[in-house]
DNA sequence: CGGGCGCTACTTATAGTCTGTAGACCCATA
DNA sequence: TATGGGTCTACAGACTATAAGTAGCGCCCG
């Protein structure tokens, strides 16, 4: 077992969170650097976050969910489908 | 403020998450280490996720939910409600 | 000019792996 | 009485891979 594999999330699912995570900012005329204050995390970290390049923990989505007043579920349902 | 805040899950999020598994778990008879071995997660850490000790990444979300067939939303939230 | 965002590079904190110990519980055979 | 073997789980460390978090540059656009 030589297989230290690389973990990452579908793009599926970081793309469902991305989109949620900006409609849901925009819809609350928050900038990135307005969420982020707002879940104490830092600009440039929700900006990648935005754009499906994370891998986030639990924590995190809490933080999101909570800031934008949603439930962490919430922010991984594809509103779409 | 040299806050610099350890962040976890809420308690209340990660007893769900693990009430879930583990009730998911158990209904399709696998062990924590069948489960572990399904997901290519080691069973130690399954086994604390279940105890609620972990801040999972989206990305192991994902897959225990694929071995479990359901979806990650779904891990996440609370059935009594 | 100034606000907002994408992106890179970087350090620090922690998610996740792995080995091992121990206890609870089940069945046997005696 | 047991005792031995099997399964399952909780827990303790120590390690490795990666998420969290920061600084700084460039671009766009009013």
């Amino acid at each position: 077992m030589a297989n230290k594999q690389l973990r990452r999330p579908s793009r599926a699912l970081t793309q469902i969170l991305a989109s949620n995570i900006r409609s849901l900012r925009t819809a609350r005329n928050l900038s990135q650097e307005a969420l982020a204050d707002a879940c104490r995390l830092h600009r440039t970290y929700v900006g990648s976050v935005e754009r499906g390049e994370r891998n986030v923990t639990l924590s995190t989505l809490e933080t999101l969910a909570r800031a934008l007043r949603v439930t962490v579920p919430d922010l991984l349902t594809d509103r779409d489908a």
